[in-house]
RNA sequence: GCCAAUGUAGCUCAGGGGUAGAGCACUUCCAUGGUAAGGAAGGGGUCGUAGGUUCAAAUCCUAUCAUUGGCUCCA
């Protein structure tokens, strides 16, 4: 007899060999039915596959994320059974779960996939998963493992055998496929019930650019067709959030193929939205301390070689602007920090001015790669809201909780609640890929962690993710398609005080060397803006928006009693437009609803006798008559 | 940069070897309308760009640029 102990504490007794599906059948039938695997202390294995000692058991469902993620993968199994069924000697990469679905990385030789293709992929693998056929585990040695391969012709899993231990190596079969896997499956293939094959896109074999490029198959699957539709409506609704389509559609920015791709160009509701944002900042960080600055958007050559660069980046980079005079160059700024340090430098400082904190919303140009650009998540130009304090390493803590606060502040103003902040440390396999001395780096991921810790923050700690030149902080939040964006981040950096030869005088009357933090809570403003399109569908926060009102006279006798208005609330630093186009009222409603103007003022007869507006909230409807004073007192109460 | 797809009017899209279509937007006129599309008329495109095939190319081919989905990269 063997002990299982469940989630709630509760010790059950079975059989040697019982299996998770079997513990299942002891709580109930129906959860015995919607068991795809379990949790066998602490590993996932599959729901039959037989336990022989004591453990603690979760049972996984649809409903937990590794229930998910085992029914994706034996989703990606059946994706391979079919493709293979459709076109045989397709050689085959590794085929995981993500976080929406799976994907299996394919070399179909000189064939190219096609869409069409999915749809007979899909509709073969909706006929295999109706075979109902199970999912057989098989522990296999590496020579039976390499033989099996062999015969196949697979490079790709004979590579990956290649890592595997002998003793440890499984096989899963479900119908006429095998697969070299780890597990776990499903019990049989009668669970996937509907079944979406998403996109084809170019993916290296094992992520790395100088190998073969194989095709990802991504694909979804749901127990139930109901499910499947449901998440396709959502990512409709997704992509009406989309910044780009919003951003063209609302007029806030644009790109043009004469100006170049990846170089944003903001239209005047854009700009607007953008300076409030940066105003909002300034006033922040005015509170903390900082002091403005202005950098030009060049540099001299000999910056970049003193910051190490031009070499390390220079050939990847916007190719430097020749100047008449042989042999001169300047760059395209790619960061605001070399111009900063110089600010530093510019005259002896002593350790009575530290911390030092210099800020710059600085429009940096960096040359990404053609295929990386999206919209203004990813450009080629882009303003930083960029500073940097020099202080000592002593200080480093307490400027952490300032820049902390700072970036919290930002982000609740924001409504932002759902994102990450990582720390990235160093990688302790790997101390020689950092600079600066041990004694400093322990100090400087002592103090980002206490930091981290005093403010309450969610957190996640990536070892080997920091910079060669110091520890960072990345905040990161999610867009409307639930990809991952870095925004603020904060860096610690001992390596270009160094490079700069930066000092200060100490009370010791001695020179010692300041310790640099980069930081930006926006990370860029483009960025930044997508990001903020998206979460609010492009319904702005009031005190953002280009225009908080619209002003819709119901004929045009009511066009100089709305001037009126208009110039009583601009006293009141309440902006908005009259809509005094001869259209109906209905139809000028329906147009400003859709421009997603905040609040939308009636204006006919009665109104104009009582000196008043009839308010109509966006997407929310007709809110009554208000007068001005009144409105005005509401107003401020929605700011 | 790599793989794949896409590029037709300001926007969304249909069409497809025989000289270009819809809806919305725009302009003008009529209507002066009370809470999500009033009516009529009109203007607007060398079908991304450059070559090629053809009697004839927006349509087929090649190259190129841009965009989209990924991969790699990301100071």
């Amino acid at each position: 007899m063997i002990n299982v102990t469940l989630p709630d504490g509760t010790v059950k007794q079975f059989d040697k060999g019982a299996t998770a599906m079997d513990v299942a059948m002891s709580i109930s039938e129906g959860l015995a039915r919607n068991v795809l695997s379990a949790n066998i202390n602490g590993e996932t294995w599959d729901a039959n596959r037989p336990i022989n000692e004591d453990v603690t058991i979760t049972l996984n469902t649809w409903r937990d994320k590794d229930g998910k993620a085992t029914f994706w993968h034996s989703s990606a199994h059946l994706l391979a059974e079919a493709l293979e069924a459709i076109m045989p000697g397709t050689k085959f990469g590794i085929g995981p779960a993500i976080d929406n679905g799976f994907y299996y990385d394919v070399d179909t030789g000189d064939k190219t996939l096609t869409p069409d293709d999915l749809t007979k992929i899909e509709a073969k693998m909706l006929e295999l998963a109706r075979e109902k056929n199970q999912f057989v585990r098989k522990e296999v040695s590496k020579a039976e493992a390499i033989a099996f391969f062999e015969e196949k012709n697979d490079e790709y899993k004979l590579e990956l055998l290649e890592d595997l231990e002998d003793g440890t190596i499984t096989f899963y079969t479900q119908g006429n496929f095998t697969d070299l896997c780890r597990g776990p499956h499903l019990a049989d293939t009668s669970n996937i019930k509907a079944i979406k094959l998403m996109s084809l896109a170019g993916a290296y074999w094992r992520g790395d650019e100088t190998r073969k490029q194989m095709t990802r198959i991504y694909g979804i699957t749901f127990p139930k067709q109901k499910e499947l539709k449901e998440y396709l409506v959502m990512l409709e609704e997704a992509k009406k959030r989309d910044h780009r389509k919003l951003g063209k559609e609302l007029e806030l920015f644009m790109f043009s193929e004469k100006v170049g791709s990846g170089l944003p160009i903001w239209l005047p509701k854009g700009t607007q939205i953008r300076e409030r944002l940066q105003n909002f900042l300034k006033a922040e960080q005015e509170k903390r301390g900082y002091k403005m600055v202005a950098t030009p958007h060049i540099g001299h050559k000999n910056l970049y070689i003193t910051s190490g660069h031009y070499a390390k980046y220079g050939e990847d980079s916007f190719q430097p602007i020749q100047t008449p005079r042989e042999d001169e160059e300047f760059l395209l700024k790619p960061m605001n920090c070399p111009h900063h340090c110089e600010i530093f430098a510019n005259r002896p400082r002593s350790y009575k001015e530290l911390p030092l904190r210099i800020a710059e919303f600085g429009t940096v140009y960096r040359y990404e790669q053609s295929g990386e650009l999206h919209g203004l998540s990813r450009v080629r130009g882009f303003t930083q809201d960029d500073a940097h304090i020099f202080c000592t390493t002593d200080q480093l803590k307490d400027e952490f909780l300032n820049v902390l606060d700072l970036t919290k502040t930002v982000l609740a103003k924001m409504g932002f609640d759902d994102y990450t902040a990582q720390i990235s440390l160093r990688d302790p396999n790997n101390p020689d890929k950092y600079i600066g001395s041990a004694e400093n780096w322990d100090a400087a991921e002592a103090a980002i962690i206490d930091a981290t810790k005093e403010v309450d923050f969610k957190t996640i700690t990536a070892y080997g993710e920091a910079a060669f030149y110091g520890p960072k902080l990345d905040f990161m939040i999610k867009d409307a398609l639930g990809r991952s964006w870095q925004l603020g981040t904060i860096q610690v950096d001992y390596n270009l005080p160094e490079r700069f030869e930066l000092e200060y005088t100490g009370s010791d009357n001695a020179g010692h060397r300041p310790v640099m933090i980069h930081r930006a809570p926006f990370g860029s403003m483009e960025r930044f803006m997508s990001i903020l399109i998206e979460h609010t569908a492009g319904k702005f926060p009031l005190w953002l928006t280009p225009e908080q009102f619209v002003l819709i006279p119901v004929s045009d006798r009511f066009n100089d009693y709305c001037r009126d208005v208009e110039a009583q609330l601009a006293l009141h630093d309440i902006r908005g437009f009259i809509d005094d186009r001869s259209e109906t009222i209905g139809k000028k409603i329906r147009d400003n609803e859709l421009k997603k103007i905040p609040l939308l003022l009636i204006v006919g007869e009665k109104e104009v006798a009582a000196n008043s507006v009839a308010l109509r909230i966006q997407g929310e409807g007709d809110k009554g008559v208000y007068d001005i004073p009144n409105f005005v007192e509401f107003f401020k109460t929605l700011m």
